[in-house]
DNA sequence: GTGTAGATTAAGAGAACATTAATAAAGATT
DNA sequence: AATCTTTATTAATGTTCTCTTAATCTACAC
């Protein structure tokens, strides 16, 4: 595992470096912006530490930008405590997760395994669950190799489930991420695009969480 | 969620108070170190904000005891600005977070939820008790392998025995934990859930304390 | 035995979600 | 610009499941 560790605070960075090398994974440091779009860039890297206060530019701005560029690399993203409103940010522009400093360190190591486990499989521009693959530069969706031709929204939500297999999803949370979070919706159009999306793809492979929103299940989609 | 907050400054006691209640987090204040450990060890507590100067005793001398008698329900320090060894003694003793005094209502609430949250993040999103799982990402339960299906009314009673074996559980507490404080019932619907939990699960697992509530005993679920 | 707390049932009300269809909006085509 | 096509949202309706209620039954305490 290659992970690049962007953070300007030279002491925290040692230590992170420290430990993750203790485990024998392989950390590059770079303490700016430019540097860590380079390395993401042009470096074959699993993941990304990346602190948001930094020197030469705002690291959402740059998560931004790589999110646009269908650069999918899994972003844990680190933030001072008195920032939380931050993270909620980050998450909507595509973080995989976030963790407030202080921070120990043991509890790092367990987000960042978690992450590369979450994500093992789909690295790069392509997106899979048993049957049904997803290109995300084409946008192009198959399911027994046969195309199949979903909208914005629901290629929008699709995508969703399959970053998060087994793990509840909100229903505002799905909103959040389908239209962004300016704008909101006062109807059932989420309940419409699930039943579509059951309907094109296969009837159970998301399955309701009463009361709170849905869970995509991978093992069913065989 | 429910918390105990020790505080023996009226005042601030009482705007914190308002802050959690609005937030639709049940609080109970206490102003002393004897009610404080009374509740700590008789009811569901979730969180503990612990004023380090009360009138009885030293608040670090009840958190060590805490600790000693394997208590691990998560505690934030509040301390004046100018005791701030205090706080270094209090995280050794095993204190979660700090806060010194003067403090914004908005930092406390950011801490009471990353603590909450951390909390069942340690806790590895997975309560088990002899034959029974509760995964509480995908909110699956499992008994003797088996999935076990739940309403969304059973699924959070469960999980309220499950962090609290062995303890008296009084049935407002258990009203408060599955109901949320605002809204309440004025019927014996709480009966109906519990005898619905033991018909899917054990018969015996919890059990009726005549007159108090119930309490969950462990070592029959083996 | 009698009273009370809780257990057990069953049924009605209500909530949450699924489904369908119609309208509105956006985009493509001519 | 007008029309046509696709997509998104809304609203109405249908279905399923859950919760609460209430009535009755049982066991325990005095």
């Amino acid at each position: 595992m290659f992970v690049v560790l962007v953070e300007d605070d030279p002491y925290i960075a040692q230590s992170i470096v420290a430990a993750l090398e203790f485990l024998s994974i392989s950390v590059e440091h770079v303490n700016n912006a430019r540097d860590a779009d380079y390395f993401i860039r042009h470096s074959a890297v699993d993941l990304c530490l990346l602190d948001l206060g930094l020197p030469d530019q705002d690291g959402l701005q740059l998560l931004e930008n790589w999110r646009k560029d269908a650069i999918h690399i899994p972003v844990l993203v680190l933030t001072a405590r008195n920032h939380t409103q931050d993270c909620v940010q980050a998450l909507n522009l595509g973080a995989d997760d976030y963790l407030t400093k202080p921070f120990e360190l043991n509890e790092l190591i367990a987000r960042v395994y978690a992450l590369s486990r979450r994500h093992r499989g789909y690295s790069s521009n392509q997106l899979q669950s048993g049957q049904l693959h997803m290109n995300l530069d084409t946008q192009e969706v198959s399911w027994h190799s046969q195309n199949i031709q979903l909208s914005r929204r629901e290629y929008s939500l699709l995508e969703t489930f399959l970053r998060h297999p087994n793990q509840i999803l909100k229903n505002e949370e799905l909103i959040d991420k389908v239209y962004g979070f300016q704008d909101s919706i006062e109807s059932n159009a989420l309940n419409v695009h699930i039943y579509h999306l059951r309907h094109k793809i296969h009837p159970d492979f998301i399955q309701t969480v009463r009361g709170v929103g849905y869970i995509f299940k991978p093992e069913l989609l065989t």
